[in-house]
DNA sequence: CTTTTTTTAGCACGATCGTTCTATTTTTCC
DNA sequence: GGAAAAATAGAACGATCGTGCTAAAAAAAG
């Protein structure tokens, strides 16, 4: 049975994800969060247990948003190389696509959370290690599709990726870089030239 | 003339910090710094006369740091490629050599200014540019010096290293990948192996 | 030494934080 | 419809935040 309090809870997730883009997942509070939704802190204070409690529900939503926006839809194209081109597009494109104001989430919370131990930091590393062996994984497809000869070690493969992609946040978010684009592509083509077969 | 205040500010700054590299320049305040230092709170804060202007002195004495640490050590090796590589050991153990508790201070201040407009973000952008254009002048001298040839772009050059670096970063901190010097060095022997004449 | 300047401490302020408890409203079930 | 359950609001708590004001202590200057 669907509930009022779910259809509520997935408001204030959706919001509390935008906004911990920009503020971070410790810059989240009640307070504003009630301010902004229009409810009362208390009501929405109950819908999680604690604090913590809803940096981890903002954690599972913004996963189950990358897996909607990003991964399912790529799994859409072709093994091997053309899967890989579709995720590199749809991950460069997914702050916007999701509307998250301050640029990719997982990047903000990686930072924040790399020096503080606890679930949230634990569940953010699961959910890391995950996406990076779904990598691996299309590249070991693209490895025996053909596409990649066989000395491309795939783990380095996604590390230069991942790079790349962070490279690339850097240099749109921080710098402005209107050349940010062009970089990142050029990056990424080197990076699939030195692989092909 | 040398006044005691210095020496205090000096003192405050260095645990500020690496204080900060662990919870954010927003996760600063003054009552956790007077309580670690035995100040009192109001004594501290007349140092600096806000808390933005703490975090702007703080940005500066970061860069120091970084400059003494990194950059004027590894001008003492010769022009281009010797030095480009003197630059990539001393960038990659900075955090540590620097005893930064939570990892590079710079991409902790990067992934969150970068949507939060004032003059701190200011001072980081032009700190970051001065950087990268310190990269791009000596990837320019490997190739007067005819180590690189010449349809290497340096700013492309640096895109490449800078994510290669961050990606050492995350992996290091958040997944504690005890591959992640080897992967890091892969990728850079890789850059380099590209650029060579 | 004394005087002046600088540095530090103490205390209070309004604001906001996470959290708890109780009451009221709204939804769900029969 | 009414009864039970779920969702929301209101007020208050102790703690911490940045900041200002005032006084005492320490350092620098003569």
């Amino acid at each position: 049975m669907i509930q009022k309090g779910d259809i509520t809870r997935q408001l204030i997730l959706e919001h509390a994800t935008a906004l911990a883009s920009q503020v971070g997942l410790e810059g989240l509070s009640f307070g504003r969060l009630a301010e902004d939704l229009d409810l009362s802190k208390s009501g929405l204070f109950a819908h999680f247990k604690s604090l913590q409690g809803l940096q981890m529900k903002v954690l599972e939503h913004a996963a189950e948003r990358f897996t909607e926006t990003v991964i399912r839809p790529a799994l859409k194209a072709p093994r091997g190389e053309p899967r890989l081109r579709a995720i590199f597009d749809r991950w460069r494109r997914w702050p916007k696509e999701s509307r998250m104001a301050g640029g990719c989430f997982f990047v903000a919370a990686a930072t924040e959370l790399d020096d503080r131990p606890g679930p949230a930091r634990d569940l953010l590393v699961s959910q890391q290690k995950d996406w990076l062996e779904t990598l691996a994984g299309v590249v070991r497809s693209a490895i025996a599709e053909g596409h990649f000869h066989r000395r491309v070690d795939p783990e380095q493969f996604v590390y230069e990726l991942y790079g790349l992609m962070l490279a690339y946040h850097y240099s749109v978010r921080l710098l402005n870089d209107p050349k940010a684009d062009r970089r990142a592509e050029t990056a990424f083509e080197s990076l699939m030239q030195r692989a092909k077969a």
